[in-house]
DNA sequence: TGAGATTATCAGTCCATGCTGACGTCAGTC
DNA sequence: GACTGACGTCAGCATGGACTGATAATCTCA
């Protein structure tokens, strides 16, 4: 399909405590240390779910002596929300056509 | 917290056959036969996940005869996508001014 | 009104995924 | 080198949600 958006991308996305750190890294570069006192959740729960944010590509690593601090890549989501602007605009241009399929 | 994204709406379109659904709407007001045909999902599944994405706000019906038509509300797509940009650009400056949040 | 077509709802099954505890690994400090 | 703290991995459990078949509800047309 030419005109869609990552479903992938969107499910790792779908969770409430990885949209929380995704939020929380928007503010700040922090650590695994800082993200558990600030979401509460235990450490391996918080490592699990930075390890779907890493291979999604959303966070990237640096380590900085036996702290890991994440960062956010804002390149992925600038190209989440293009997709879906895309297929939004698509929508309206064919809404403005009134652009509808026969019953059959 | 003030900048973030509807983790509801996002769950809602992490589905392939709902993003599948979107996707072909944004082209074409269709009724559920032809998502039935486009699809090659069984009838009561698509009814499912339409009902999922009516509740959502994501589409809306019309009813026509025996037949109903989705169309899809571009609004909706439009709000989603300012959420990501925003995100992405509060990032983007907080990458530039390096904050980054002392080690404890 | 009765038959057929279209769509929605319900109950049940099954699988993906989130959460947790135990353990392993690595860096820094004594 | 031994200890401590930070972080990751793994296995097991539990829950949510996707899919299906049966059935109900609604509409059109003869």
């Amino acid at each position: 399909m030419l005109t869609s958006v990552d479903t992938d991308l969107v499910r790792v996305l779908a969770d409430p405590l990885r949209m929380q750190i995704v939020s929380l890294l928007a503010r700040e570069t922090l650590c695994t240390t800082h993200l558990v006192e600030e979401t509460g959740a235990k450490q391996t729960n918080l490592s699990n779910h930075l390890k779907v944010l890493r291979d999604a590509g959303v966070v990237e690593t640096e380590p900085c002596g036996r702290f890991t601090y994440y960062r956010l890549r804002p390149e992925v989501l600038d190209q989440l929300a293009e997709q879906f602007t895309r297929l939004a605009s698509l929508a309206r241009v064919n809404d403005a056509a009134n652009s509808k399929r026969a019953c059959p």
